[in-house]
DNA sequence: CACATGCTCATTGCATGCAATGCATGCAGA
DNA sequence: TCTGCATGCATTGCATGCAATGAGCATGTG
């Protein structure tokens, strides 16, 4: 069971950032630094390049880094999925297969976020507003649309780690999070699933700028 | 080497049919039957399993067996997929970024197909209709959408190999590949995402009735 | 006769040795 | 000084040994 702990904890230190993007990564290396052979951390290594995490088939794997062009195209596939998810949902609550917990959970999330964003505590705003996406794409009860942007999620918090913006679009964010919820709440798919696809790609353009890419 | 070699070959043996779902797959006996040692097996059975191909924590893995529920949410994803592909691919087309060589291709693609499947040719049917979607989804120039839908591809095409269905429908599936090839050809977006939503999901209800699943 | 329990064996997970490969570095010659 | 080549090294790919674990089966008992 320590390929799956590797696996874990390899990408915790990726999207913490221990690992920033363009990282050379050894098998050698890491197994010794995590205390296991070779094999568990060679499938880790396997897993996490089949989630879009490490590249660079052959000689040497490294932590992707995206550029302008390919972040974008993630986030395209992201608006699609996250759309289908709040459309999901949507049509879940209009059927009346959502608990009122359920919902109330989620606008917990949104306080929360907004909360943390505008205090300036970046990490845990971050964290809370992925949650927040995240649940949605649970109530969608879709297992397949939920890993798949579990990876894509995962891609993109690597790629924009370093430019943890400020808060200037907190009011606009929040603002969308409450739009997409009250579309949720009002079991109107097709609102819901064209506030999300805004949203996401309303953070797409404001991610953008992170183009300064050197080193 | 071996691993992806290994990877490819049951990969294809898998989509052939010739490990059928719900088989059990073990490292022994496939690195006997390929000539490998465990080793690359095991890293292509990880790399299956990530695919979705594979599945069975633990002790033993299986081909996949989706029900019919879980087929649908596969269907799902795909058509929200496609219909990206679909509006990018018009878009791009609208830009004038697609030769017309690409079209007159994709043209032939939907041809071939409809006289593969209605002179009775089923695999070579399907085989023809795969490469019609994907080569949409190559026009979109989205890597990760193309990835994406790949795996939703596989995944369905082993869950859909027993029930080859008979052309019945092959009227309507052709007339609505000429819609989204339209659709594309004008330069439409809006027009060829619900084209390619329709499609993929009047395919799934198509494919539903496979839930004859006994063993 | 059914169910629980203990045993045996198949199968996988992990570690490590060995061979191959690609890269960097240094030296020699132009 | 620059270029070309050769050599050494770091690193990965693959094979295999060993230990652990879970499953299946047989047997004994209620």
């Amino acid at each position: 069971m320590q390929t799956e702990t590797t696996r874990r904890r390899l990408r915790e230190l990726i999207l913490d950032g221990h690992y920033p993007p363009g990282s050379r990564l050894g098998e050698v290396e890491v197994a010794g630094t995590l205390g296991v052979s070779r094999t568990p951390v060679r499938e880790a290594f396997r897993a996490l390049t089949a989630d879009g995490l490490l590249a660079g088939s052959g000689r040497g794997l490294r932590v992707v880094r995206l550029d302008a062009e390919e972040l974008a195209q993630v986030y395209r596939v992201r608006a699609a999925l996250e759309a289908l998810t709040a459309e999901l949902a949507a049509e879940r609550q209009r059927a009346g297969r959502l608990a009122p917990a359920e919902l109330a959970d989620l606008t917990e999330l949104a306080d929360r976020t907004h909360r943390a964003t505008a205090d300036g505590e970046l990490a845990a705003g971050v964290r809370l507003n992925r949650a927040f996406h995240r649940r949605i794409a649970e109530l969608a009860a879709n297992p397949v649309a939920l890993h798949a942007l579990d990876r894509l999620w995962d891609q993109i918090q690597v790629s924009t780690l370093r430019s943890l913006r400020a808060p200037a679009r907190t009011g606009l964010v929040d603002a969308q999070h409450r739009a997409l919820l009250d579309a949720i709440t009002a079991g109107d798919p097709e609102a819901a699933a064209a506030a999300a696809r805004r949203h996401v790609l309303d953070t797409c353009a404001a991610d953008r700028p992170a183009a300064d890419d050197k080193e």
